[in-house]
RNA sequence: AGGUCUGUAGUGAAAUGGUAUCAUCGGGGUCUCCAAAACCCUUGUUCCGAGUUCGAAUCUCGGCAGACCUG
């Protein structure tokens, strides 16, 4: 049995990559990018699914507030012209909440692992496709220290607090906690209150035993073991500015800014947690006429070059801890 | 052609004649429940030439470039 990873940088072709490997392990595919898991963000966050299949959304079953479910992605497709598909292919994981509501990687880990079952245990091999690199480590590794859940009131209250109140007050709770921490943490406002909350919550849950890291996955799966096969997507600066700028225009010529109105419509809003996403930062500008449309392109454009950057130093760092082979050449 | 104003990192700006500064971009990194987020580190600059001065981005002269005004 074997899981495949395919990740890697934005536009630099994973998907493709993925239904390739698809078709030929008989596969299916689970989304692992932080936004596509949003509904009704589709054109900017590029899902691969073409607007007339709304209906081929299938709901298989709910875990907590979760709708997991999965689309099937027909044969022939505009957006990957070159890429024809024998018989069509699921992806999973598309869709799971509102952009209201707050997700973490810890919830990703939840439902993929479910899904990552249920694909086994139809004997079909499950291909994660996606960029986000915490999401995969969450996923994979046993990130465990602690059984402190988000705590959004609590985090909204210290949202209010400046830079050296959050750090005062974790120095209150935990001298050493905070001294720990290196520069970078220690002026993250996020990491402070995330310490805080974990700090300020009762004992028993801030410290749980770590299991094995090696077979993390396929003992939760309750599985002797399952092998990973990882496939990691790079380009140069230059190529990848290219890309991107193509595909930014792509989704403008698509209807990018349809959406954004369409969501505003709806009553979402900026700060909803997936309406803080590249693109939709730049066009809500747009739509509300606070900025022109080249401006926010080039926002956007140098906005989506800065995450790829990060992707990778993020990606390289996971593949020098789990001791990864790549065989994105083959 | 004449006049006025302006030339400072790639970009936008700051600097009573006294260590050229800030933002942003670029490069590198951090991050065990917000990760397309948040944060940390970092390369690089006074249009050219001459003069005044202990000392010039700053003052003077000449050149060059741009913006505007007037025939």
């Amino acid at each position: 049995m074997k899981l495949i990873i395919v990740t890697g940088q934005t536009a630099t072709g994973k998907t493709n990559k993925a239904l390739e490997l698809a078709e030929k392990y008989n596969g299916e595919l689970i989304n692992c990018d932080s936004r596509q898991i949003y509904k009704g963000l589709d054109i900017i966050t590029g899902k691969d699914i073409p607007k007339s299949v709304e209906s081929r959304w299938s709901l298989v079953e709910r875990i907590d507030d979760f709708d997991i479910g999965f689309y099937s992605l027909p044969t022939t497709n505009d957006q990957r012209p070159a890429c024809q598909l024998a018989r069509p292919i699921p992806i999973w994981l598309y869709d799971i909440v509102d952009p209201q509501q707050h997700f973490s990687s810890f919830e990703y880990a939840q439902c993929a692992t479910a899904v990552i079952g249920d694909i086994l245990s139809r004997k079909k091999t499950p291909i994660l496709v996606g960029g986000t690199g915490f999401y995969l480590r969450h996923l994979l590794t046993d990130m465990a220290q602690n059984k402190v859940e988000p705590d959004w009131n609590l985090r909204a209250e210290l949202s209010l607090l400046t830079l050296n109140q959050l750090q005062d007050k974790l120095k209150k709770i935990d001298k050493d906690e905070y001294e720990g921490l290196n520069n970078s943490e220690k002026n993250n406002p996020q990491r402070l209150i995330r310490r805080i909350e974990i700090t300020s919550a009762p004992k028993d849950l801030q410290t749980v035993k770590q299991t094995n890291n090696d077979n993390y996955l396929a003992n939760l799966l309750g599985l002797k073991s399952l092998a990973f096969e990882w496939r990691f997507f790079f380009k140069e600066r230059e190529e990848l500015e290219l890309l991107i700028r193509n595909r930014v225009q792509n989704r403008l010529d698509e209807g990018a800014i349809d959406e954004v109105k369409k969501l505003l419509d709806k009553g979402y809003q900026e700060n909803d947690p997936g309406m803080k996403t590249i693109g939709y930062q730049q066009l809500i500008g747009v739509v509300k006429g606070k900025c022109d449309l080249e401006t926010a392109v080039n926002e956007w454009t140098v906005r989506e070059l800065q995450y790829a950057k990060r992707q990778k130093t993020y990606l390289k760092k996971l593949e020098r801890d789990l001791y990864i082979d790549n065989l994105s050449a083959q």
